[in-house]
DNA sequence: ACAATATAGTTCACCGCATGAACAATGTCA
DNA sequence: TGACATTGTTCATGCGGTGAACTATATTGT
């Protein structure tokens, strides 16, 4: 008769499912939200955002290698490429080493977006560090590291 | 000469808030992911699945608060209904109280397909919390809601 | 009571995002 | 050297989504 109550331990279970779905369901849709925020506030569809993001750290990025990171099909990279070359924020050169290859890079203009656009994301965050105390912060971040471990972890389980 | 050292608090706060949208980016990533596993596993785009849960706990629906809830246009949250009805999954009826109104329902075979999804996205999380520590459930989930709050509090602001 | 206005749902034309196939130019391999 | 692979582009197509126009119906104001 000493034993522990299985059905509360069922029952937290499941309260703790539920609240985590609609935790990360909540946050998931201020994600997308903050998304389409960006894009109005820089004029930019998502896609080319990201697809600028992609040239932090990197000279040159070949339209096979922003497919791949985009995880588009290269005529979408094509079409991405062109509407940013269009707005003078990236360019395209032949590669020395390859004829068939375009080496795109950031113009001075789409550099200056570029930055403009990690300032925004940058100021966000610390904003959102600015509602939590200081002495939790450290707190939510290993909290969120163990959840996106965790996250990994089934991921790689659904892919067998 | 005993002020604490202003420069560790800013690169204190600006390695936080790069690690906070680092591990935000890297989850909103699963959870998009993870509605494309759904929506392959059901065969029902995202639409569709997110139209099928809006009926949990309501009888009815009419086709502007669908649209309302979907945040999408009434012509297409008829196309989204249309396509439901055309797969047996829901049913509409006139509204005996406003002819202009159409009311829109599960059919039993919709009900077994949203229990099903229900059940799949609660196995899915109650994995997730397997994963990580009993003892460190609850503080894993009061992060996200101290997350969550100071995300709506952004959100807010941005909105003025 | 009736005309003006509002509402619900549908239809339709259109746009943006994304795919895959086909292609030409170029590179690699047998 | 020919067969095959790769790169980037073009093009046709489909899906998700919008807004306007429309019909039927309800509501409001005079």
């Amino acid at each position: 008769m000493n034993n522990v109550n299985p059905q509360i331990d069922v029952r937290l279970v499941e309260y703790q499912a539920n609240k985590l779905q609609e935790l990360i369901n909540e946050m998931n849709n201020c994600c997308q939200e903050r998304i389409y925020l960006e894009a109005k506030m820089f004029g930019l569809p998502p896609s080319e955002l990201k697809c600028l993001a992609l040239f932090d750290g990197h000279r040159y990025l070949t339209a096979m290698t922003v497919a791949g990171k985009l995880e588009v099909a290269k005529s979408r990279a094509t079409v991405i490429i062109d509407n940013l070359v269009r707005k003078g924020l990236l360019q395209r050169a032949p590669d020395p080493n390859d004829a068939r290859v375009k080496l795109v890079s950031l113009t001075p203009k789409g550099q200056r977006k570029v930055r403009e656009i990690e300032e925004f994301v940058f100021h966000l965050h610390s904003q959102l560090l600015g509602q939590i105390e200081a002495s939790q912060r450290p707190n939510i971040i290993s909290a969120l590291e163990v959840l996106r471990s965790a996250m990994e972890s089934i991921k790689a389980q659904l892919q067998v």
